[in-house]
DNA sequence: GTCTATATGTGGATAGAC
DNA sequence: GTCTATCCACATATAGAC
């Protein structure tokens, strides 16, 4: 199998002050996690000081979850149109649906990176506004989880997969597919290391909940 | 598929002293990450102050490194016999060893989950004896993931696996299985729902791997 | 061996100049 | 809108009593 293009994609609604603050938080908040990345560290990164992040944001808490709900409403954005394609058959959406969550772990690392990391912390801090912004995270990330479960069902009530606990069986799958951020090294990879990669993901997963494996 | 046993395990070679402060920590680094966790959070989960901590460790960096090389060998000592057990196939091997590395992130969380965390970082502090220890760390993580890799080519050899990357192939196995440490909730399972567990991301990365899907 | 100070550095956040 | 200067809280690590 083959195809599939989100190269293109990375939606950006944010305004410019903004966007180039996010920009340079991602990237900082990939290299030292929430608490270890300064204020003064994400300024360094795009050559200003800390009164800039400042004008824009009232805490560093809220740059943090600004690019958690980018990271996570791209790869929403990007998946559930897949999955709600009915013309397709649940083996070729799965393997397309996690094609593309692939890519984006590449071709977006910081972000997803940065997200990936945000749905396993329980508190953010003291102010319970930014807890409940983390929940409201936490939440989409439970619907998001829940288009590879339907999907799942789906394929296994049509005999071709496995029959699985759709809602485990999204574990591995995701697991898999979020790890990439972590390995994988914007700086070295090109295109066609990307679609390498991703082919391979897509490939293993649907291997692992297909029927009858032999 | 079923069986293999690692609830027994939990080898314990520290002293005394030290090993308290070791599950303390793990704990505490589990809940916060290490920058978000202090010595005192340390120190209050075992009910003591932070001068029992610096009795048994110079610095904050050492308790985590503690940590983290014990999660690695751990590892280590529980996969690497079954990698080497030739009287077995290279397909059952890997179930085994995938099955094994489930139970470890489930029955050992907090401490998988801490040495998990650990190799994502680059760099632990300004000590350059500490950054040698981070880099020890990364070795082993290297060695045992090529554990799997010569299992992984064994099998491909012998027709029973895809044709895939051996390394490359590494990835999705053991980033679903670390992933697991990440969701499960030590305080909820029983032995059976581990087992349950394990036996999944072991049938699924079997089937992963496996030739001819159809 | 374990505790209570305390010295020292650093980082989030604010005030206000330009 | 971006900067510098500064306040204040908190965390690592040490000193020294018990």
């Amino acid at each position: 199998m083959s195809g599939d293009d989100n190269e293109a994609a990375a939606v950006r609604t944010t305004a410019p002050g903004r966007r180039d603050i996010l920009e340079a938080a991602a990237t900082a908040f990939t290299r030292g996690g929430y608490t270890a990345t300064t204020i003064d560290d994400i300024a360094r990164e795009m050559g200003a000081t800390k009164g800039r992040v400042y004008h824009y944001y009232r805490a560093k808490a809220d740059v943090f979850l600004d690019i958690v709900t980018t990271g996570m409403q791209e790869l929403i954005d990007g998946v559930q149109p897949i999955a709600g394609n009915t013309d397709l058959d649940p083996a070729t959406r799965l393997w397309r649906m996690a094609h593309h969550h692939a890519g984006l772990m590449m071709t977006r690392n910081s972000f997803q990176r940065v997200a990936m990391r945000a749905v396993e912390m329980r508190r953010l801090g003291e102010a319970p506004a930014q807890q409940q912004a983390l929940e409201t995270v936490v939440a989409m990330r439970d619907r998001y989880e829940q288009l590879f479960a339907d999907v799942i069902d789906e394929g296994r009530q049509a005999g071709v997969f496995r029959d699985v606990d759709s809602r485990l069986a999204t574990k591995p799958l995701l697991g898999a597919l979020n790890w990439i951020s972590l390995w994988y090294d914007p700086q070295r990879g090109d295109y066609n290391t990307r679609q390498r990669v991703a082919d391979e993901y897509a490939d293993f997963i649907l291997g692992g909940l297909r029927r009858s494996p032999r």
